[in-house]
DNA sequence: GCCTGTCAAGAGCAGTGCTCGCAATTGTTG
DNA sequence: CAACAATTGCGAGCACTGCTCTTGACAGGC
C-alpha cells in the first residue's frame, strides 16, 4: 500500500499525477500515525494539515472529506493486517494446517498489540456516521477470513480433520446460509465444520479484542501470551485440527482427538 | 440505577438534594439516549445542555466534565447489562448448569443488539483520551463475567464439569495467574477449566461484538440467531457443561460428551 | 433579616469539519 | 518560448465542539 513501487499501481505519467499520489500518499501516512497516538474518532484533518504543513482547506483538494481519508486508512490498516496474515502463514508448510492455523492467529495478535489504534478501526465499535464503503473494503477486509477458511477447507480436504461427531446440529436456515457461502468460495466442507470455523473466526478476534482493548483488569492476566497460545490450541481442536505430527488418515474414524 | 427507590441510595433530605439528584438523573437520562443515536465519540455536553433546555456550562454544575459523565453512562451501562444477565439466570434452575449459561450468552447478545452504541461503549475501541476510573467501574464491570465463573464453578463442585481431558496443557506463569484468581474467589475448578472459561468468555463476546459491530458481512450470515445459538452450544461443550437431562455423576470418568 | 452557598447566564478561548473566492504556481500546449 | 489552463494554496468564514471564568440572581440556614 505504501511501496510506491507496487506492482498493481498504475503507472503516473504526468508529474502533476506523481506529485499528486505523492502528497496522497503523505496524507494518509501522517492520518495513520495520528490514528496511532490519538484514536479513529479524534482523527483530524486540521491537525493532518499542519504536520503536512500547509493551512487546512489544502488538503481538501487531495480528499474529498474526513470519511474518505477514514476509508483510505481502513483499506491500508486492512492490507497490512492482510500482509502480515499471509507472511506468516506462507512460512509454515503448506501441509501443516495446524501450524498455519496458529500461525495466522499469533500473526493477527501481534499485529493488532503493535497498532491498536487501527485495530480498533477495523474491529471496534463503529465510527459513528461513517458507514465504510463496502465496494472499497470487502476485499481487503475479507483476506483474513478467506485466509483462515482456506485453511480448514484445505485440512478438510486433505483428510486432516477430525472432530466432526462432537458439533452440535446446524439448524436449516443457517444450513442455507453455509450452502452459500459454500458454493460461492468453492469450499469441500459440511456445515458443522464451516459453523464451528465461524465460531473459530469470531472466537480468534474476541481474545485479541479483550487484550487490545483491556477488557481483562490491569492484573488479572499477567502471562497473556500463554493464555493466548492455550486458546490457540483450544480452538484449533475445536476446529477439528491435529497437531503436526499427528496425522489421521480418515477424518471419520474417530471424533475424539487426544 | 436510574430506580430513584433503589435501595442502596442515600436518603436525600433537603430539597436542594433531590432536585440535584433529580437533574444529574435527567442528564445521564439524555446523555444515554445521545449515546444510542449518534455514539460515544459524538456525545456532546452542550448537545445535553439544549436538551434538557439550559444553557451549556449550566451543566457543569452537576458534572464535572464529559469524561465524568462519560463514566456515568458507563456506569449505567454495566448495571442495566448486570441486571439483564441476573434476571436471565435466575429464571432458569441452579442445577441446570448449561441452561444458565446459555441464558446468560442469550441475554448478553439480546441487550447487546439492542443497545448497540452503549455496547460499544463496554466492549468496543476505548474512547481516545478517556481512562475510566477502576473505583467506580471495576464492580459493575465484572458482574457478567462473576456469573459466569459462578456457574461453571458451581458446576464443576457439583460434578457435573466434564472434558477435562482433552484440554491443553497449562504453562506456569499462566497457572500463577489462575491461582490467583482461584484464590481471590473462592473458586475450586482446576486450572484446565478456569483457562477454558476464560476462552468461553472471550468468545462469547466475541461472537456478539462481530454481530452488533457489523463484521459479518450484510449478506454472509442470516440466520444470526441460528448461528449464535449453535456457538452457544460448542462453548457450553467447550466448557464442560452437559445440556440439562444428561448428566453426570464422575466428572472424570470420560473426557468426551455426545 | 442577613449571610453564605448554589446556580444560571453569557462571554470567551481553542479546537473541529467544511465551503468559497481569490491569487499564485505549475504543467501542458500552441 | 510564451500563452493558456489546470491545479493548488491561502485565508476568511460558518457552525459546531469542550471547557473556563466572571457576573449576577436566588434560596436555605443561622
Amino acid at each position: 500500500m505504501n511501496d510506491p513501487a507496487a506492482a498493481a499501481e498504475p503507472i503516473l505519467r504526468t508529474p502533476r499525477e506523481r506529485a499528486r499520489a505523492q502528497t496522497i500518499a503523505d496524507i494518509v501516512r501522517l492520518g495513520r500515525e495520528h490514528l496511532a497516538t490519538q484514536g479513529a474518532a479524534a482523527l483530524s484533518l486540521r491537525a493532518v494539515a499542519r504536520d503536512l504543513g500547509v493551512v487546512s482547506s489544502a488538503v481538501y483538494r487531495y480528499v474529498a472529506n474526513r470519511d474518505e481519508l477514514l476509508t483510505l486508512l481502513l483499506v491500508d490498516a486492512y492490507s497490512e493486517l492482510g500482509d502480515a496474515v499471509d507472511a506468516a502463514v506462507n512460512a509454515v508448510p503448506v501441509r501443516d494446517f495446524d501450524g498455519r492455523f496458529k500461525a495466522l492467529g499469533r500473526a493477527v495478535r501481534a499485529w493488532a498489540l503493535r497498532e491498536p489504534a487501527r485495530y480498533g478501526l477495523l474491529f471496534g465499535s463503529p465510527v459513528p456516521g461513517y458507514q465504510a464503503p463496502s465496494s472499497q473494503t470487502t476485499t481487503p477486509g475479507t483476506r483474513v477470513i478467506y485466509r483462515l477458511i482456506g485453511i480448514l477447507d484445505g485440512a478438510y480436504r486433505a483428510g486432516a480433520l477430525t472432530a466432526t461427531a462432537r458439533t452440535a446440529v446446524v439448524p436449516s436456515a443457517l444450513s442455507a446460509d453455509l450452502e452459500a457461502i459454500r458454493s460461492e468460495l468453492g469450499l469441500a466442507m459440511p456445515d458443522e465444520l464451516q459453523a464451528n470455523g465461524a465460531l473459530v473466526w469470531t472466537s480468534l478476534f474476541g481474545a485479541v479484542s479483550f487484550e487490545v482493548f483491556g477488557q481483562y483488569g490491569p492484573d488479572t492476566f499477567r502471562a497473556r501470551g500463554e493464555l493466548f497460545e492455550h486458546h490457540l490450541t483450544v480452538l484449533a481442536a475445536m476446529a477439528g485440527l491435529v497437531p503436526e505430527g499427528n496425522p489421521r488418515d480418515d477424518p471419520k474414524s474417530a471424533a475424539t482427538p487426544v
